[in-house]
DNA sequence: GGCGGGATTCGATATTGTCGGAATACGTCT
DNA sequence: AGACGTATTCCGACAATATCGAATCCCGCC
């Protein structure tokens, strides 16, 4: 048993996680839902409504806050990746006319921050992709391009926490086929995204760093096999989200 | 002294509240901060750690993580309204080519959801703006047209909630004229904001309501005064916005 | 190899989170 | 109005658990 973790805190973030799902609920509910009593469950949600995590509705119901939000945004401008990277990400999309997005690494993860959709895109895996999501380095071209800049050692470390599942059926599922798709995109410098995470999306991506603030992103755009092929998504794109991240790496040393 | 609010809940959120300004901190600068033993702090940071709150970087400090985010985007995407005035907000942007915005309410103060920049727009007080801000209603356009929604008495409890502290030289900062304002606001269906908020900032709102979902919002466009003047302030933007907001409101019932 | 500062663990203690039940407020129906 | 059912708050007792000091570990540095 993990020693010494505050029980209250896990039980609050455990509501507040139900509480998304819910959408909305009133005290009885929760309590009933996680089998609690109810003058406990009052306890921690007059906390949380007082600490702002909850809002009650003019119907008495509960709703988790928009403080999550403003917290995440605020995250988000410490960063200093995001400020230099979101312009560029937005010329990015306007230049190709397709998806493009910024991911950061957190706890070996990719972690999506920045996205904006050209006038080509007409609607997205939109329920996938909203600023915040995690997913799996392995399974997206900024996520492979952010890997590549970690040793095989490492790599291997991040496959064994957080497995290869596969999320359609051309993503890579064993780790030596995938420390070869490193090692090609060490040598080219950008990595590809052949359908592996969405169908019907292909994408290519490279890598950022920035040693001083300690930090790992990467860029890519994203589109439909139909104008993903040939020569866009072997050389033009590749080619050209080589440029953009040139240009935010250098704004990030001033 | 409240009664029974969760102590520990309490701290915690105080502790996510400095770090989110700290930028980033190690265990033992925290405990000097809260002046409170290393030991306990320890307790603290695992647990926020274990829920995904905060993350360690490979320096060993911490740092709030992309929960936050994550969760907060969630929530948005509960918001029906977010997800049919998403699209709206973004071609009311290119329409105009001026920033347009929806806000929604939540604890009577104003929330700002959504976002686009027109091409007009060269850069905003961005530090001041973006996802999850809160801001009182009576200081911008969207918040005063939410503002009308509500009866006199609601708004009277609004104003001695929050006060009616100005942000510039024109923000309206009497009970008396605020109303008469509102009344105004009524009648025309529309709300301008004349920098009442931003200096350099002129701002066109309209409401917008969902009965069955207990909502409340409101969409506006912001401009500098140059281009924010006679016809298109008075007339042209105020009817445009206004189309919007029937085109959205009109979705929300399908 | 020893020294020092930070990180982490441990165990005793009392603080505080927990819970049943009582009391109160609220709304609805008859 | 009165009576019921529900939501909400209050209370006191108990035991779990958050807290804290001190001991231990770890690592870089002299």
């Amino acid at each position: 048993m993990s020693p010494q973790l505050l029980k209250s805190l896990r039980r609050a973030n455990h509501i507040i996680e139900r509480l998304v799902e819910m959408e909305a609920a009133s005290v009885s509910e929760l309590a009933e839902e996680f089998d609690m009593p109810l003058s406990t469950m009052y306890e921690y949600v007059n906390t949380l409504e007082n600490i702002n995590y909850i809002t009650k509705r003019s119907d008495g119901r509960y709703r988790v806050s928009s403080s999550f939000l403003e917290i995440g945004n605020q995250v988000l401008r410490n960063h200093n990746v995001y400020d230099v990277a979101e312009p560029e990400i937005r010329r990015l999309a306007e230049q190709t006319g397709e998806f493009a997005g910024l991911m950061i690494e957190e706890d070996r993860a990719g972690v999506l921050v920045s996205m904006k959709k050209g006038e080509k895109v007409k609607r997205l895996q939109v329920n996938r992709t909203y600023p915040g999501v995690k997913s799996r380095l392995n399974t997206t071209a900024y996520g492979k391009a952010i890997l590549a800049q970690f040793s095989d050692e490492e790599i291997r470390e991040v496959t064994d926490r957080y497995g290869l599942h596969p999320r359609t059926e051309n993503t890579i599922t064993e780790v030596d086929p995938l420390l070869e798709e490193i090692d090609r995109i060490r040598e080219q410098g950008y990595a590809l995204d052949d359908e592996e995470c969405f169908n019907g999306m292909r994408g290519v991506g490279v890598s950022i760093t920035s040693k001083g603030d300690d930090l790992l992103a990467g860029i890519a755009v994203y589109g439909p096999p139909n104008r993903f092929r040939d020569g866009p998504f072997l050389e033009e794109y590749p080619e050209t989200v080589q440029e953009y991240a040139d240009v935010i790496q250098g704004n990030l040393e001033y």
